[in-house]
DNA sequence: CGTCGGTCGTAC
DNA sequence: GACGTACGACCGACGT
């Protein structure tokens, strides 16, 4: 049996309880603490006799609930709570947190509600829930593999006969039975003149509520016949009242709820605080975890240090990072430390600490843990060591158990999953003369990283097996880790001359253009600002507004609404030509060449392997994912992209990958069917979609079908799709209508992907990459649509993505195990660039495309498209 | 003087 | 409102 378990403890119950069991506890300041000290026992103990898995305490927020809407009278007899308890409160949540387990609770909704909602949801996930209440109304969620435990009662594990035991009636009754039973305490009427044995009795004799109103002639007491005839609404309503939801729109996310150590420091201030004696005894002793202290190596133990750290299996590695040249970063002091016991850290500018370090390097039977490996192997090219053995990437677990989050610096991490917060490390006895000032090179500061490392280690390693995460993490996330780090540090040439020669002729467009303008204008005025232009075109010159407005009601002044004017009028002619030259001048043509290395005359993008939820890459400082193509004036910006003197540049990429993926995921027989025969895949789509008569224009219908095609694994709509084409709702309905006919597998497809994620809340990519679609459930009707474009399109952009990831590796390798001397530069979603030598281009050129070609087998064959040429720009 | 949200535009 | 995923320039409001 090792079905792990998740205790969900109903919060709010137990400190009632504990504060009404609890008489005349308070501190030696006034105080009270009875609720807390009942709490505080009650957690404790579960702890330590269950030790959970997963844990989690359900408190109300503030506020009304849906009950409350429901039934005005809902807990109306209730007192408000007692202001010597609602002082408590915040400390409960204190308790909550040393022991590290996390407090939940939705706006709106009951505890009640949550935990049966998330009780529900992990037992989906394979897990075992155990609600932790002494409320009766609980005991209708329990089932196979959701228990009901009464810590109160001695640890009593109720189960399915347990429920019949204690109320009579099996857990799916449970509900009609307090429906006529009711709740004084919540004043939830029920039935008048029926009470507990009553209700039981009818239950068990009519099965359920309704079969019961549909006999309650039968009843045999005059009483309750004319309770049930009168009261019927009042009834239904009680039941419902007492149904708990498990449909809430909310997440489970077991990365938060694994039940992780308690913050010994934080418990024993808190219980001293509080005056909890014997608990202050209990967390002062031992403090194996904290603080955690750092000491620099010295001639003395250095040995015996190196010695003890080479015993371990494990070791965590966290550096203090100074600003190398051209914003590479470069690491001068490293943190280490082994499975428990003191940091050491090492000073990498003294020679002897440099070589104690690589000592350690070298010792591969011991797995070495990090936060943002690529970073890890960048920061070690001074040291002038190739590290063979790629460490362990906290960094890129937490991406993959929680790709939603968009923050992956272990300062948001440990702060949100840990509650440790990073940069409150007060750098105070700075130990090493040689420290700088910044936070992550004092001792404090790296020794909590690097505790804030290994904690969240721990947690999130275990994580990956439980959610499937591991063959992805281990045979493609972590893989690439190297080879990103190989292209990032090789950089790509970039010819200065060109651009600056492009920046002046821009400089002078632009002057001229801007003249133009403020002539036509009949004002100066800063043409960048979309307020101002604004003004200029709709109040000054009085163009027609009518095109549309912003979110915040100005006007807009976007590229559509200026193409649609500059039809009749010239100055929004001006204006685009002046957009267009302004952004490539400012966003690429100026910004690059900053960015150029001057000894080697290339430019290092960062490829961050955490920026796209769906699993992309996405490329920064610069961003060399958009570089101008489509634009006969953006397109020159690529030529100043150029090889190595002796080398060509070899442009790869994917022919229609997400079609392809979608014909795999959906197995549509025609989608299928065109990519295996090679059929150009916007051509069948025209003469699928359009009739034979539109098809007389076959050039306009194969550029339609080609937006069909884009749009559909975007998720589009009849009305996103009539905007781009120009053409009316109805028509663009109909040409998506007549696609769905003909590839109706994909159709299937989009209805069992969003029926999936309405159930489960995530979508998966073919290689298991999981996205969470938190929003799949709301009432908010553009999030509830938001969210399911996001989840068609992700499991087609994911699955494509960990396709081109694969072949990035495989062509790493392969290159390397035949020794040619290419190397990947680029990767640009389905396109790699490559440099190679002039004398080995072909044979790069057949190995990249076997690689590539070779990276899935799908149910239609992936093709790539490859090009040779002298610069970026002359290549497709 | 920095931060941050809004708008716009580039890529796949 | 209205087609998915990114990065980033610029503006302008706001807080220091």
């Amino acid at each position: 049996m090792n079905q792990k378990r998740l205790f969900l403890i109903d919060g709010m119950s137990h400190i009632y309880r504990a504060y009404y069991a609890i008489r005349g506890l308070s501190s030696t300041k006034g105080m009270p603490t009875n609720a807390i000290y009942g709490f505080t026992s009650m957690l404790r103990k579960l702890i330590e006799e269950q030790k959970p898995e997963y844990i989690g305490v359900a408190l109300d927020l503030e506020g009304p609930t849906v009950r409350h809407e429901q039934y005005e009278k809902y807990k109306a007899t209730r007192k408000p709570m007692p202001p010597d308890l609602v002082q408590q409160i915040p400390y409960i949540r204190r308790v909550c947190e040393v022991f590290c387990v996390p407090v939940i609770g939705h706006t709106g909704y009951e505890a009640d509600d949550v935990i049966g909602t998330l009780a529900l949801k992990a037992t989906r996930c394979g897990l075992k829930s155990i609600i932790v209440t002494s409320d009766k109304d609980m005991l209708q969620l329990v089932s196979k593999d959701v228990l009901v435990l009464d810590a109160m009662k001695d640890n009593l594990i109720i189960d399915e006969q347990g429920v019949e035991k204690k109320l009579g009636v099996r857990p799916d009754q449970v509900p009609d039975l307090l429906g006529l039973w009711g709740d004084t305490v919540d004043n939830i009427p029920g039935a008048p003149g029926i009470g507990e044995k009553g209700a039981r009795e009818l239950i068990r004799t009519y099965g359920n509520l309704e079969n019961l109103f549909a006999n309650w002639e039968k009843v045999k007491r005059r009483t309750y016949q004319e309770s049930l005839r009168d009261n019927a609404d009042l009834i239904r309503m009680s039941r419902e009242l007492v149904t708990i939801r498990c449909d809430l729109p909310i997440e489970l996310d077991l990365s938060s709820l694994v039940l992780c150590e308690p913050d010994r420091k934080a418990a024993f201030a808190l219980f001293s605080e509080l005056e909890f004696k014997s608990l202050m005894r209990e967390f002062h002793d031992e403090e194996k975890r904290e603080p955690l202290t750092g000491k620099w190596l010295t001639d003395e133990k250095r040995d015996k240090v190196i010695g003890v750290l080479a015993d371990r299996q494990r070791l965590f590695v966290e550096f203090g990072h100074a600003q190398g040249m051209f914003g590479r970063k470069t690491a001068d002091v490293c943190c280490i430390r082994g499975d428990s016991g003191d940091a050491v850290l090492i000073d990498l500018k003294k020679p002897d600490h440099e070589q104690q370090w690589k000592r350690l390097l070298q010792i591969e039977s011991q797995r070495k843990i990090c936060w943002d490996a690529k970073l890890y192997l960048l920061s070690q090219d001074r040291l002038g060591i190739e590290t063979r053995q790629i460490p362990d990437d906290v960094m890129l677990m937490a991406f993959l158990t929680a790709p939603n989050v968009g923050d992956y610096s272990l300062k948001h991490w440990a702060l949100n999953q840990l509650h440790i917060s990073l940069e409150n490390a007060t750098p105070s006895s700075r130990q090493g003369s040689l420290l700088p000032e910044e936070p992550n090179h004092t001792v404090e500061g790296l020794c909590g990283r690097l505790e804030a490392v290994s904690r969240l280690y721990e947690r999130l390693n275990p994580l990956l097996d439980q959610m499937g995460l591991r063959r992805l993490y281990e045979e493609i996330e972590l893989p690439l880790v190297p080879v990103l780090a190989d292209m990032e540090r090789t950089g790509i040439k970039v010819d200065r001359g060109i651009l600056k020669e492009m920046s002046s002729k821009m400089e002078k467009t632009l002057g001229d253009l801007t003249e133009r303008i403020y002539r036509a204008a009949g004002t100066e005025f800063n043409i960048n600002s979309p307020r101002q232009l604004g003004e200029v075109l709709f109040e000054r010159l009085n163009l027609p507004t009518v095109k549309k407005t912003r979110k915040t009601g100005g006007y807009s002044t976007d590229q559509s609404v200026l193409e649609e004017l500059a039809k009749t009028y010239e100055l929004p002619k001006l204006i685009l030509e002046y957009r267009q030259v302004a952004k490539l001048k400012s966003t690429y043509v100026d910004a690059l060449p900053a960015l150029i290395n001057p000894d080697t005359g290339r430019v290092h993008t960062s490829f961050n392997q955490t920026g796209a939820a769906t699993g992309r890459l996405s490329s920064s400082d610069p961003n060399l994912q958009n570089i101008p193509i489509r634009s006969e004036m953006g397109k020159l910006i690529r030529a100043a992209f150029v090889p190595e003197e002796g080398n060509v540049l070899l442009s790869a990429d994917y022919s229609q990958v997400e079609l392809r993926v979608l014909a795999h995921l959906s197995q549509d027989e025609v989608l299928v069917q065109a990519f295996r025969s090679g059929e150009d895949i916007h051509e069948r789509t025209a003469s699928e979609v359009f009739t034979e008569a539109q098809l007389l224009d076959r050039a306009e219908c194969r550029r339609m079908a080609k937006v069909i095609n884009f749009g559909i694994v975007y998720g589009l709509s009849a009305f996103g799709l009539s905007q781009r084409l120009g053409i009316s709702r109805e028509d663009a309905q109909q040409f998506i209508d007549a696609y769905f006919r003909r590839y109706c597998g994909v159709r299937a497809w989009l209805d069992r992907t969003l029926e999936e994620v309405r159930r489960s809340g995530s979508v998966k990519t073919l290689f298991g990459r999981i996205r969470p679609i938190p929003d799949i459930n709301s009432k908010d009707f553009n999030l509830r649509h938001f969210a399911e474009r996001t989840a068609v399109n992700s499991p087609i952009q994911g699955t494509a993505a960990d396709i081109v990831k694969i072949a990035m590796i495989r062509i790493h390798r392969a290159l390397q195990k035949k020794g040619l001397s290419a190397r990947i530069l680029l990767q640009v979603h389905d396109e790699l660039v490559i440099e190679a030598p002039e004398s080995q281009a072909e044979e790069t050129r057949v190995l990249v495309q076997e690689e590539m070609e070779g990276a899935a087998t799908l149910l239609v064959p992936l093709k790539v498209d490859l090009n040779v040429a002298r610069n970026w720009m002359d290549m497709k």
